[in-house]
RNA sequence: GUGAGUGUAGCUCAGCUGGUAGAGCACCGGCCUGUGGAGCCGGUCGUCGCGGGUUCGAACCCCGUCACUCACCCCA
């Protein structure tokens, strides 16, 4: 029989000490700015019913990168995807008891079967942030502000990324009104335009007189949607007096300035979305996949047969966001070293080496002792390769003096130090810095 | 689903038109029985992804296969 392989299954990953320290200390940043919001944590199964996703989130290709099974008891069932239509649910289950607007949020790991490549993985965890109650442009703008401070708060600065919205409903109009397409036009210039970066105009142009447009409108069309500022311009005063998106845009409230702009292009995959959406792109075109994403979902709670409750929300996926610190070298350094290490030259004193760990860690340091005997040098070797900051050496002569040595591996610097000072003098050690021997 | 690239020690890789498998790092030990990172010495480590073929002889050439990576498709 041959080993067992010790690589995950395609597209997930093992993370690691070091690289889990990276992801908590990210993800620990954006818990509080959405804290800070007054969003509250909920989370919901990792399995759900294959029709939670069949109806509302898109198109059949969705379909295709679900996870599906059927269960012991001949349910069909889809791990999930995406977290919105159970949140959404969620929401419906509590609709005639909650206070709106309601903030929630939550950190899911979602699967979707897709052949791995960079930025994506068929596993990923993902911050989704949801405020649910309001059809107020307030909304639209609170939303984008903590996606900002979310990007702000790892690390980034305003020229790192932009903020790009369009407003679908909007777009429809101008469409309909100003160009004269029909809705079923307008679908298909959606279809058309998702590619205009990649296939360029001319070859879009024929692709719309495909679906029936005249040479003025295509010219017109393309022009409209790849000029996202003009485009509000041109879009009739009523029309944008109804769009949250154009009236928050200019409102942000935010700790820094951020890049925001109007662009028609951006139109994201899931049906639901009724009106304003938003992707968040890296300005460095090394790193092309959008970092979060989201939007307006004002039907989605009624379908679960109650009263329409409108939602707004984003997604912001471990995996590009991580590549985002990484190419712009702001990802937090791991944490993986034990602040302290207790040791003895003297192996008669073992049992006193772990009464001090043990008083340490009442003080609320992370502490390690040796499980083995091994010579003094060979410890403090294999403590400075840790990392580790603190030696405590309990040596014979200091413990009769109710002291120890306290070794600063940082800073190669050594001093004795009574026990009952110990803590406060760790804790000082470690808020130094270090300081590199040549 | 389509296309390209890469598979050699724990890791990063070298290995000439085919001639018995290598380096650095890491790991363990010694020099150093109460003091780390350097240095020196020594040690452990491989079905050369797998299967077949060609050959006196294959890590190397040929065929197949698997895995991984990147890109396309699409998308969080």
């Amino acid at each position: 029989m041959s080993p067992l392989s010790t690589v995950p299954i395609p597209g997930t990953r093992d993370f690691f000490p070091e690289e889990m320290s990276v992801r908590q200390q990210v993800f620990e940043r954006l818990y509080r700015v959405v804290e800070s919001f007054g969003y509250l944590r909920y989370d919901a199964p990792m399995v759900e019913p294959f029709e939670l996703y069949a109806a509302k989130s898109g198109s059949d290709l969705v379909n295709q990168q679900v996870y599906r099974f059927t269960d012991r008891g001949e349910r069909d069932l889809a791990i999930r995807p995406e977290m919105t239509p159970s949140v959404a649910r969620m929401i419906a289950a509590r609709a005639g008891q909650l206070v709106l607007p309601a903030r929630w949020y939550s950190h899911p790991n979602l699967w979707r079967y897709e052949r791995k490549q960079r930025g994506r993985y068929r596993e990923h965890w993902q911050v989704n942030v949801d405020l649910f109650g309001t059809e107020s442009w307030e909304a639209e703008a609170e939303i984008l502000e903590i996606l900002a401070e979310m990007m702000f708060a790892v690390g980034a600065k305003t020229s790192d990324f932009l903020l790009r919205v369009s407003d679908r409903q909007l777009v429809v109009n101008v469409l309909q009104q100003q160009v004269g397409l029909d809705p079923q036009q307008v679908a298909g210039a959606f279809g058309v335009l998702d590619a205009i970066e990649k296939v360029g105009p001319e070859e879009t142009a024929a692709h719309l007189a495909k679906l029936g447009l005249s040479q003025a409108q295509a010219d017109r069309t393309i022009q409209l949607l790849t000029h996202g500022e003009q485009f509000l311009e041109q879009a009739a005063p009523e029309s944008l007096q109804q769009s949250n998106v154009a009236r928050a845009l200019s409102k942000l409230v935010t700790s820094q300035p951020v890049n925001v702009k109007f662009d028609p292009l951006i139109i994201r995959g899931f049906e639901y979305y009724t009106s304003s959406v938003f992707e968040v792109f890296d300005t460095n075109p090394e790193n092309p996949r959008s970092i979060a994403g989201g939007g307006r979902y004002d039907n989605l709670v009624a379908l679960f047969g109650k009263p329409r409750i409108p939602g707004i929300g984003f997604g912001m996926g471990d995996v590009t966001l991580i590549d985002f610190l990484q190419t712009h070298k702001i990802a937090p350094a791991p944490q993986i070293a034990p602040e302290v290490q207790v040791m003895t030259p003297d192996e008669s004193l073992r049992q006193r080496v772990k009464e001090i760990a043990a008083s340490l860690r009442q003080e609320g340091l992370r502490v390690v002792t040796p499980l083995d005997s091994r010579k003094l040098g060979k410890l403090l070797e294999r403590a400075a390769k840790e990392g580790v900051r603190c030696v405590v050496i309990a040596g014979g002569d200091e413990l009769a003096r109710g002291a120890v040595k306290l070794r600063d591996l940082g800073r190669s610097e050594e001093r004795e130090i009574a026990l009952t000072a110990l803590p406060v003098v760790i804790r000082e050690t470690l808020a130094t810095p270090t300081q590199e021997k040549p």
